[in-house]
RNA sequence: UGAGGCGUAGCCAAGCGGUAAGGCACCGGGUUUUGGUCCCGGCAUUCCAAGGUUCGAAUCCUUGCGCCUCAGCCA
């Protein structure tokens, strides 16, 4: 079993429950689910909850699960979505196998169970407009009212919807409609319309229809057809359930698909719906649907999360059905736990400060040993450049020590990380008080950081000799939104207001170690002591080394720093 | 109630009549060549509220309260 994944977890959820019932019952003798995508947009990690759970739930009872994108309405749907949810998918390690299935695969079939549904009464076509349904379709409270058209003939009906898919109407002139119960108390069940003239070009069925079918009719039977067993949603769709049973019912298909839903999943500190991410990347307000900032699969990716740790965070947050935030903390979590075990060590530093080692000779360089991942040795070690100018983190010098600070300060000792124990001798200041550089002279008789007396010291620093280590551009990443609900916008004011203007800080006199730079794109690493970071999948490149901040490491001095 | 769904810790979430799992967060302490990791300890006498049934209730019943979904020719 594999980190993450979905069976790791030990309780079982309510939908497991279900199947275990209908298994034992004999209502179905294996499992069937399906992850089923609208391509209108980018999969963002609600989705991959949604796929670790089918995906999960045909692997534990060694069933199966289809991949089908509802492209049932073309013009908001796209070939780029197509491709993309295709990768983000596997990407986070599921195979759908030969079931790469299009809701527009069966309009030939749809069409001709809207055949069968006007014959047996069952469907009309209707012809008022959209205000006017609206209006006959009633309030929550009210009754609907009984459409003029509902009670015409088979015949006519038969016509009509002929005429409807000849395209001898124009958009919006006609609708079929399910003939159920305009007085019902679920708005779903008052006559829904289950096919609509749309004169758009279909990615996959091209210019062959000007009718598409709606998701109420298509979602079911597309369930049926595959002989899907389960039907996993959320529970926005609750009320459409008996939409979904009515359907089946009227066409009197012999296989009944079981539609569960479940609570989707809410993130604090961003947004997740489809229409505001698409905003967002519309509106600029972050790179693409990509950018590493965003909530998608995608931007995960490229910010250096895992699917192991996506898949873990997943499973750890459970399957239910009441409304829920998560703290995002949690995924966070999941990506260090997950990191820590596997990603190299290696050094950056983000914000250099020259370190002059007086006693050190000019131009001698020495190699010392450095291990790659204290967590697996197997990781081996490699060979540092250790010179007499180097580069320090300006955050762990101070010319003053406070209390309980153990980097380096005027007379402090501290060690330089897989090198020597150093003492601070003095620092330089330019004419506005800046401080240039500071001063240390080493201990020869701490090499590699252990001192033959036994003297502890309480710091550890890291470092990188000035001649050797590379520049490179580091992008810091932090919340997209600075308030834990960005719907929560005061009067006036959008989700956009609470956008976090510190969402992205760009680095770019970063020193880091040779081997970083000749990373390939996509290499995911710690940087010793500051975090975990990602050379960028799009910009990084030997000559200019680009790396993303993934999630920083917990640091708890920055609690007493504050 | 027009119809439906849901209320267990700051955030998720087990629990299915036998006396509140686990994770995240948070707070202590120990180890440590990452102020990381790891380890140890703390963190709901109470489950939305009030009644009732029962030897025993988060679990069953009753009545309230609160939150969410639905009035696209979107999915």
């Amino acid at each position: 079993m594999l980190k993450g994944d979905y069976m790791e977890t030990g309780t079982s959820n309510f939908i497991e429950e279900i199947i275990n019932d209908d298994l034992k019952s004999g209502k179905n003798s294996n499992v069937v689910t399906r992850f089923p995508p609208e391509p209108n947009g980018y999969l963002h990690i609600g989705h991959a909850k949604s796929i670790c759970l089918n995906f999960g739930l045909a692997k534990k009872y060694n069933g199966r699960c289809h991949l089908r994108f509802d492209d049932t309405n073309p013009s908001k749907e796209e070939d780029e979505y197509i491709n993309s949810i295709q990768e983000d998918v596997r990407w986070l390690g599921f195979d759908w196998g030969d079931h790469l299935h299009f809701a527009s695969d069966y309009f030939d079939k749809l069409y001709d169970f809207a055949i069968l549904l006007i014959k047996e009464g069952k469907a009309y076509v209707c012809d008022l407009s959209a205000d006017e349904t609206r209006e006959y379709r009633g309030t929550l409270k009210e009754a609907g009212k009984e459409s003029p058209y509902r009670n015409r003939s088979v015949e006519e009906n038969l016509e009509l919807f002929s005429n409807m898919k000849a395209g001898k109407y124009k958009e919006g002139e006609k609708v079929l409609r399910a003939k159920i119960d305009m007085k019902s108390g679920n708005i779903c069940m008052r006559d829904p319309i289950i096919y609509r003239i749309q004169y758009s070009h279909h990615h996959r069925t091209g210019d062959k229809w000007c009718i598409y079918p709606m998701y109420d009719f298509t979602h079911c039977l597309s369930d049926a057809i595959e002989g899907v067993t389960h039907s996993v949603c959320t529970l926005e769709f609750k009320n459409n359930r008996d939409l979904y049973d009515w359907v089946l019912q009227a066409v009197n298909f012999e296989h009944r698909p079981r539609q569960i839903e479940f609570a989707r999943l809410n993130l604090n500190y961003t947004v997740m719906s489809k229409r505001l991410l698409l905003q967002l990347v519309r509106e600029n307000h972050v790179s693409g649907w990509d950018d590493p900032r965003m909530p998608t699969i995608s931007g995960l990716r490229r910010r250096g999360f895992t699917p192991e740790s996506v898949r873990d965070f997943t499973s750890r947050i459970g399957v239910a059905k009441a409304d829920n935030i998560v703290d995002i903390a949690l995924l966070e979590h999941c990506l260090r736990e997950d990191l820590n075990k596997k990603a190299n060590r290696a050094i950056a530093v983000l914000n250099p400060l020259k370190l002059i080692i007086e006693n050190f000779p000019e131009n001698e360089e020495l190699m010392l040993e450095a291990k790659n991942n204290p967590e697996d040795e197997s990781a081996g070690s490699r060979m540092l450049p250790f010179t007499k100018e180097l580069f320090i983190e300006r955050d762990d010098f101070k010319t003053e020590a406070p209390k309980k600070y153990f980097r380096l300060a005027p007379g402090m000792e501290v060690r330089l990380k897989f090198a020597f124990y150093v003492t601070c001798t003095g620092f330089s200041t330019d004419d506005k008080g800046n401080i240039t550089e500071v001063r240390a002279t080493y201990d020869p008789d701490t090499k590699g950081g252990w001192s033959q007396d036994g003297r502890k010291v309480k710091g550890t620093i890291h470092w990188l000799s000035a001649k050797h280590a590379k520049n490179a551009e580091v992008r810091i990443y932090d919340r997209l939104f600075q308030t834990a609900n960005p719907y929560d916008a005061p009067e006036g004011k959008t989700f956009l207001d609470n956008l976090n203007p510190e969402s992205l800080t760009t680095l770019k006199n970063v020193k880091i170690e040779e081997s970083l730079a000749n990373a390939e794109p996509g290499y995911i690493c710690q940087f010793e002591r500051t975090g975990y970071f990602c050379s960028d999948i799009k910009d990084h490149t030997h000559e200019r080394p680009v790396y993303n901040r993934a999630v920083p490491l917990r640091d708890s001095w920055a609690k007493i720093d504050n």
